[in-house]
DNA sequence: ATATCAATTGAACAAATGTTCAAACGATAT
DNA sequence: ATATCGTTTGAACATTTGTTCAATTGATAT
């Protein structure tokens, strides 16, 4: 954070359209928040993981393989995944299996391709 | 990078969801493009300049008074949007502005706020 | 109880990232 | 040419972030 002077000579350069940009502006809360939710997706290994979890659920083991990963690597990031509720999971014995929390990750990873792809 | 060699002592613990989760991968190219374009919006200050941005241009003294930064804070991190395609500018004078790129971007923005508000 | 294995955790390290500061650039004026 | 102002740029710095390594936990088995 900074002070809040004006930067440049004359005080303000655009009064009106300051006003008009602040107007419909989200509130900081809700603009950190929507910059920590791209944040989980804005890292590869992260992003890879979730895709392997498109079709099916996998243990973290499984994960590991696929992405030719360190299974202690593969269990840090999915930490940061469950709790930004974008992966659920289940213990069976010994092993965990997860997946995807639910349709709306689903749909957020075709959007997101479909983006990539155009 | 890792070693490919299996992690786990069953050498593969589930070869038939794994054959299943690798068959409808996304190849690498577009996996780390997607996270390189999350990557973008994954930052307050950057989602803060493209929200300011979203009724009006502005020139980047505007939206240093705006978000109480330095001009060149925002200089930098306008390098990064412009390189993304995110904004576009024009330059009169000595004054340079700075708007979203197309409505595409618009659509993006309102959809993640979309999702965050619900 | 001991052993084994999948998974998690914490600390250490290296790499990437964002802001600051000072200097330079580009355009307009005198 | 010199000066001024808005903007850009590069290097330095501090902070954040991802991976590794070693140790630990939780669950099953002998």
């Amino acid at each position: 954070m900074k002070d809040l002077a004006p930067q440049c000579k004359e005080a303000v350069l655009h009064p009106d359209r300051i006003a008009l940009a602040d107007g419909g502006m989200p509130n900081d809360f809700e603009l950190f928040a929507l910059a920590d939710f791209y944040k989980i997706f804005g890292d590869s290994t992260r992003i890879r993981i979730l895709f392997v979890l498109y079709e099916t659920e996998l243990c973290v083991c499984d994960i590991a393989e696929l992405l030719g990963m360190t299974v202690s690597a593969i269990s840090h990031q999915l930490r940061a995944l469950k709790q930004a509720r974008l992966v659920k999971y289940r213990r069976a014995g010994k092993t965990v299996y997860y997946s995807l929390a639910d349709d709306h990750v689903h749909a957020i990873l075709a959007q997101g391709m479909e983006h990539i792809r155009e």
